[in-house]
DNA sequence: CATGAATGAGAGTTCATTCAT
DNA sequence: TATGAATGAACTCTCATTCAT
């Protein structure tokens, strides 16, 4: 009941948290969301399956905690890196480097483009999956994130999702076939669909 | 021995087969790929498992004989398509219009992709299905195809699987939350991609 | 309805089922009882299921069948040896080689040994194997092989039975574990446990 | 972690795993090894299925477990008897009694049997049940056991399996049909054999 | 007679989840 | 909090047998 007791378990709580979310990570990019068993993530983190329970209801919770850690771990390393920048023309450079050289997100791109396609099939997951998104969002004004790198010139016509649908396209290319598309290629390609859409030649919707 | 009994026999066999082919589509737009049941897909088609293992080795097998099918018919389509065109231009705005107007394979979209992701993780799996979709471009002569539209002008610099990529990212994205993205959007961001590549402002690899 | 054809037909019928007698033999000895398929039975015959169940009700009925005609064979071999012998001496050394050096018959040992335990499981078809049995000796007069190989000097204590247990128990030792008894150790043991019985020096109960 | 939870979390399952394996072996005695179901030996443990697997990886591995619990067992019991001999001639004696009345291991023995069979199918089965078999021979020096009881007399020809063999072929033959032979009349016969053996008689390899 | 399509019971195995400790 | 025993539903695949042709 000592302040320090109840402070010494909350700290052992956490840590084990932080545990099962370290190897719960691990074991989802190496399984996939479906196959990952929740006993291989509390072996991974040194536990076993009670605790895993004993901290999350499911392995769909876990996930999307993991999600939003993730989600803001990668938006707020960009919103740093595009704040480092001193000037506008750096600022879109960093930007476009973001979307064409995005290699080391690959395992991480192919988990969620699994747990939509899960998300799919399973409608109320998908509300919470599209709630959590937006809600993540919201908190990191991501939209403040382009206006910043394009200067807020233009209004939204879906450019972010082609981005993104190109970027998720070629990663998930690439894993199923590397041969049929190199790294230099991929990331040649997107810079020049960045530089597209940037430059105004790509979003101007039929009339 | 009697010819009329084998015919009898081979009509009858194929009759199921065209059933359960027709079935197992249905099913798997409808479930995905791994959470599809032979139980479900045999009584979709009016049988019990056993014709189905008397007519296809496996789930996977099923599958790919599908996906043999289905590549074939789309592709089929696609060349009349553009085969009934009289010029150039009317041929590159047919192509453009596949691209760009696709939402009728929405659903088959998302299997495949569901399927790329199940093959990136079993190894067999992917280098059979690299293997399928190789003989199968090779057979359609998928690269005339983009020859026959594009005037065989530019070398391949991967074009065409960003067009694809961009394409399968957004039926994905609009399938997981429509609210993001319209149909119209969609179609429209589509068309512009196509536009950019065809008007080889896109293709520039980096000097 | 003439005669001819129906004897074409009962020609061919005949020729039917001893395909399929020698191709179940082929595959029991191969697979064994339980694990040979229907399936492989007819297809190793030239046919297909519907054939065999044209010529037997069942697998079980088939395999009683193929008993009958083996040991038959194997009996009347053995009667024919000894009949060939002249004098008794030689008489008792072809039957001690009959048991000592049986190995061609080692998988039609096993496979017998198969089905024996197989129908301790089963009771009718134990029953019917006993039967089988019973009804093979008698009209095979095997009694009297063994009273005309001994000169019908002492009555049965079970000997015979003894003879053929450590026969079928050596053959399954030597199947499963060859290192355990190389076969020349067994052809001795054997020989010596047939001279054991024959020079009365074993079957002399405990007083 | 404390000490206690752990001790009735062993406790338990040992419990259940004893329960298992005495339900095992009734279910493997009634049934036999293949036709046993994993279902029912659960469920004769007062289980389901999933604490069957919770316990064992196979039903395989199970009957491994179970064949060296009870070899041991029963090699442990007439090594004891044994060694309670106080000379050499009841020593021989309670050695023979063995071997002639083993009648309350008759269902042990056939289990085995049929064990063997599905072995000689299956060979990464009986290349372990030859490993198994020779671990627990060294484990209990069971060549031992025969030296003392033979005084260590005679270099090994094969005596033992001569021994072995026709006691399994006898209490087959004795399963399969009890009236081909008494109980009386085998326990004579394997005495007499065992009496052959041990009096040199048997055991003169072929000049 | 022979075909071979179709049945359907049944097996082994996996794993998210529950719950007594 | 963490353990880990136990559940039970689900799934794929096999094969002897039936039966319309």
């Amino acid at each position: 009941m000592p302040r320090s007791t109840k402070n010494k378990h909350q700290e052992k709580s956490e840590a084990t948290r932080r545990k099962l979310f370290a190897a719960a990570l691990r074991v989802f990019l190496r399984d996939g969301f479906e196959a990952a068993r929740i006993e291989d993530i509390a072996a991974e983190a040194g536990f076993t399956r009670g605790a895993f329970y004993a901290h999350f209801p499911s392995k769909e919770d876990l996930f999307f905690a993991l999600v939003e850690q993730e989600m803001q771990k990668h938006l707020t390393r960009l919103r740093t890196e595009l704040e480092n920048c001193t000037d506008e023309a750096s600022r879109l450079l960093a930007f476009r480097n973001h979307y064409a050289t995005r290699s080391p997100l690959r395992a991480w791109s192919i988990l969620i483009l699994e747990f939509k396609l899960y998300a799919i099939r399973h409608p109320r997951i998908r509300a919470q999956l599209v709630r959590s998104y937006r809600s993540i969002r919201e908190k990191l004004k991501v939209e403040s994130l382009w206006q910043s790198a394009f200067c807020g010139v233009k209004g939204d016509s879906g450019e972010k999702e082609l981005l993104h649908a190109a970027l998720n396209g070629l990663v998930l290319q690439r894993a199923y076939d590397p041969s049929s598309i190199s790294a230099a290629q991929m990331a040649s390609l997107l810079g020049s669909l960045f530089d597209c859409i940037v430059g105004s030649k790509l979003p101007q919707p039929k009339p």
